[in-house]
RNA sequence: GGGAGCAUAGCUCAGCUGGUUCAGAGCACCUGCCUUACAAGCAGGGGGUCACAGGUUCGAAUCCUGUUGCUCCCACCA
């Protein structure tokens, strides 16, 4: 056993390891007589790289899994990928670009064929790096969300929810990115901290039929064509005589009315909103308030139209119009003022591009009508949320939910299942399939002779989210035998039956409305419960300085160079030894290297185990104390991680086990049995590889790959006998008693070695003490302090020096170096702050209120440290008289 | 502007319905050790008016109010 490496050599290891675990199908599940556990993995971007946000997700994941595994369930963790429709969609078109070729010309079909080749290419990175993290997920059942089965499935609800009257095709106010000509979700739009620097224009307005004017304030005059109306605020005393009167807008020379609304604000700019109900959301909703008509003068890409009636203005770019429209102003002398203005302005997330609001036809969600169970299960713990104050943050957004806008414009995705057959905003069918479309198309038209090429299908697709909603259904093919306005799914799959609803979803609070509260929602929709009964909420990973890591500022480290570094399992510990649930995780490398250097520890505590050699000698009374000892103690901790795990606990559960192995373990237990010859009896022996394999199980679920290589090692095991598949050890009662003695054990070794420090006996010296106590354990004390004997007398011998622990204490020859005056100073200064003390507790004790009110057993404990105190006292004092005080 | 949350050791955080597991853990730090498992180690130790000010109570890190400072979410005044 020498040859084995005084350093523990992960990436000797781990590779090979995953592999065995592959080849013998041990993550694979299929449904049978055990209890499940299923978990989905949130599926990360297709063509996305593993980042620290997926280690410490994913690493959370797997601990649960594996625990799932030896507690005896059938196991399941189901990996996939995201299409992530924008995300991905830009990345093709720029990859495409820089080829050259522009995404309009080669048009939607041969666009998808990049796309998929792209995917194809480079979809399977982020999972193949998960397998480096040891990941446990049951690869064959990788699944994609734009896989056939699940395409149908997206193409199903859709039409489904449709039918239910869930779904509307709406004229709205939308974020438009004129750059990527697409619709953003509120999501995707970027407000600055600050605001941006901008200008607020204030602009005469001249009253129709005179010469006076009044002054309107705007950031955007290149939008003055599109005027309706001129508001102002009811209760406005400047403006009152005006209402009702009309005002030219410039240059167009429409008369359009004042009108009053409480929206205006009486105290910004002038008091006067110039409406235009195309180009701003709140111009579009007094619009709506007044029935004002609309006018939109700006195009798709950002420049404007021919609704803006003057030639030298259509075509520019909305911000070239600004100018130029600013130096016309001027020059007819009808701006007032240019006014410094720090503007929110929203910008593209994908572009950053500044946002156009735009009148569109999009397709929505009616969020109310579906949400309100959603709100429900979460609200009375159907679905909890750890930690649980994000179930505030949850019930808020819910309660105020908006409709959804769910179409994207965009190819990559699934397409939306409508078909044109006219111009009018209502000559549309919603189907499965052409076939279908074009049956219901000609039933709506009455026309029996309108073919397939009288249609024309929707050319937008779905929003991300409205597919991956879907994720805990559709991985088990839920949706596959779904018949269309049933409202619920008939003839669920056996695997579906099994394993919904998932036991529990691990992922970041960001997105918990983007996708967990809607994953709840279909789930009560589709399986009439919800998919997962806990959410455990991580944090975000940040550096060291708190700020979030990202490519563009270049502080995350890539997760693979840790591994190689510190092996999967530190990086694993590193990532879980500082991160409860819904806290920011400060990431820091060192933590890596604590991982790998506990991982190490547990290496070495299995070389010096395997180091010994077992002959006849009999047990040792100590050895044979700490065996009894370090099982109760497993007992505690056993159950006490139990504890942990099922409040979700993950870190804490890791430092637990830590500091079970190494303080508990290797600090303690190894010492105490640690034979000097290397000669150890059988029976001291196989009880320390029990203990060592049951140490292993509980760390399995941490640092899989240590244990199950230790596992093979530890014991003579045949090929298939896989750590991940061991039971969890069982809990049992606890000998109180006995862990309370052997504390007082070790605190006693503790000030034994305390005081060897103090007065600088090497640890080498034996020392023989005295006590007018009896000490539990006395040859463990022995053994771990070096200490001969312990003599029971009847008082403090002379020229001793007392060392207490607890209520009891131990004399001690004074030897050579000890400074009699520094012991007396000491002593006097711990008589006095327990006198203290002392005071305190009686004073305590003589308030009758205290008495009366307080529990029992407090006033009992209380009752305890007084005599406690006295006792102390008199040893402290005692002890000064020896030293001739 | 609306809502939620946080403030405990140098750092990251525990501390559940007020009282012996109440001031804790890990890391960092200091001291002494290369003691034949591990210096990626061993033994020991010092660090906190529990943000501030009031209040409730026999008793407050814990409950209430206010102040200050941070964080997040939502909505976006042209």
């Amino acid at each position: 056993m020498q040859e084995l490496p005084k350093i523990y050599q992960a990436s000797a290891i781990e590779d090979a390891i995953y592999k065995t675990w592959l080849d013998n199908k041990c993550f694979a599940s299929t449904p049978d007589s055990r209890e499940a556990f299923s978990i989905v993995i949130p599926p990360p971007n297709v063509t996305g790289v593993l980042h620290m946000g997926h280690m410490l997700n994913n690493t959370i994941q797997d601990v649960l899994v594996r625990r799932a595994r030896m507690l005896g369930k059938n196991a399941v963790w189901v990996p996939g990928t995201d299409h992530a429709s924008i995300a991905t969609e830009a990345k093709v078109v720029k990859m495409l670009r820089d080829q050259g070729i522009k995404k309009s010309e080669i048009g939607r079909e041969e666009f998808l064929k990049y796309a998929f080749e792209w995917k194809d290419k480079y979809g399977g990175i982020i999972l193949d790096q998960l397998k480096k993290l040891g990941a446990s997920c049951d690869w064959d059942r990788t699944r994609f969300t734009m896989d056939p089965t699940y395409y149908n499935a997206v193409i199903k609800t859709f039409v489904d929810f449709y039918e239910k009257g869930y779904i509307y095709r709406g004229l709205r106010m939308i974020n438009w990115d004129v750059e990527a000509k697409t619709a953003l979700s509120n999501e995707e739009v970027i407000y600055s901290e600050t605001g941006e620097k901008s200008f607020l224009y204030h602009v005469k307005y001249f009253i129709e039929g005179s010469d006076q004017y009044i002054t309107i304030a705007t950031q955007r005059p290149e939008t003055i064509a599109g005027d309706v109306a001129v508001a102002v605020n009811p209760k406005d005393e400047r403006y009152k005589h005006l209402i009702g009167k009309n005002v030219i807008v410039p240059f167009v020379n429409r008369a359009i009315p004042v009108i009053a609304d409480d929206y205006v604000d009486l105290e910004f700019g002038t008091g006067c909103l110039k409406v235009t109900p195309a180009h701003d959301v709140n111009d579009y909703e007094i619009g709506q308030r007044h029935n004002l008509p609309v006018i939109d003068t700006i195009n798709l890409d950002g420049t404007m139209n021919e609704k803006a009636e003057l030639d030298w203005l259509i075509g520019l770019d909305r911000f070239e119009a600004r100018k130029v429209f600013v130096k016309k102003l001027e020059e007819a002398g009808l701006l007032i003022e240019k006014q410094d203005y720090m503007a929110r302005i929203g910008r593209s997330e994908r572009t950053n591009s500044v946002v156009e609001p735009k009148l569109s036809l999009q397709w929505f969600i009616r969020m109310k009508d579906v949400s309100a169970r959603a709100l429900a299960a979460v609200e009375n713990d159907e679905v909890v949320l750890h930690p649980s104050k994000f179930k505030n943050t949850y019930r808020h957004w819910m309660e105020n939910v908006k409709d959804w806008c769910i179409s994207r414009q965009l190819w990559w995705g699934h397409r939306i299942p409508a078909w044109y057959y006219g111009e009018g905003e209502n000559d549309f069918v919603v189907a499965l399939n052409e076939t279908e479309a074009l049956e219901k198309a000609r039933i709506a038209t009455g026309n029996a002779n309108l073919s397939l090429a009288d249609l024309k299908q929707d050319e937008d697709v779905l929003d991300t989210w409205a597919s991956s909603w879907l994720w805990p259904i559709a991985v088990f093919d839920g949706l596959e035998n779904y018949q269309i306005g049933d409202g619920k799914i008939k003839d669920v799959p056996a695997e579906l039956k099994y394993y919904y609803p998932t036991d529990v979803l691990v992922t970041a609070p960001e997105i918990l409305f983007f996708w967990v509260a809607r994953m709840i929602i279909a789930g009560y929709e589709y399986m009439d419960a919800p998919p997962f009964k806990d959410v455990y909420l991580t944090g975000i990973v940040r550096d060291k300085q708190g700020r979030k890591m990202s490519k563009s500022l270049g502080n995350s480290p890539d997760p693979l160079d840790l591994i190689e570094k510190y092996g999967a399992d530190g990086v694993r510990v590193g990532m879980l030894l500082s991160s409860p649930a819904g806290n920011d995780l400060l990431f820091d490398e060192s933590l890596c290297e604590q991982g790998r250097n506990f991982t190490n520890k547990i290496w070495n505590s299995f070389r010096l185990i395997k180091g010994w050699q077992v002959t006849d000698v009999a047990p040792t009374s100590e050895a044979l104390a700490a065996v009894n000892w370090f099982n109760q103690k497993l007992n505690k901790e056993v159950a006490n991680l139990n504890d942990l795990y099922n409040q979700f606990r993950i870190n804490e559960a890791l430092m637990a086990s830590y500091k079970l192995v190494w303080d508990d373990f290797c600090s303690t237990y190894l010492e105490i049995i640690k034979p000097k010859d290397g000669q150890i009896s059988a029976e001291i022996y196989n009880a320390t590889i029990e203990i060592f394999e049951k140490l292993l199980k509980i760390m399995h679920p941490f640092v899989p790959f240590i244990t199950e290589e230790l596992w093979k090692h530890i014991a003579e095991r045949g090929e298939k006998d896989f750590i991940m598949f061991a039971a969890w050890p069982e809990t049992a009662d606890v000998d109180q008693k006995l862990l309370a003695d052997f504390d007082l054990c070790l605190e006693t070794i503790t000030s034994l070695r305390n005081f060897r420090n103090e007065k600088g006996i090497s640890m080498r010296e034996s020392m023989e003490l005295s006590s007018t106590s009896e000490f539990p354990f006395t040859d463990v004390i022995s053994k771990l302090a070096n200490v001969s004997a312990i003599k029971l007398v009847d008082a403090k011998p002379e020229s001793t020096l007392a060392i207490r622990v607890g209520t009891k204490e131990l004399f001690a020859p004074i030897g050579q170096g000890i400074n009699i005056e520094a012991e007396i100073k000491k002593l006097e200064e711990e008589l006095a702050y327990t006198q203290g003390f002392l005071q305190s507790v009686a004073k305590k004790l003589s308030n009758e209120k205290f008495v009366q009110n307080a529990k029992p057993e407090v006033v009992e404990a209380e009752r305890k440290k007084q005599s406690d105190a006295e006792a102390r006292i008199k040893i402290i004092e005692e002890q000064l008289k020896s030293l001739g005080k």
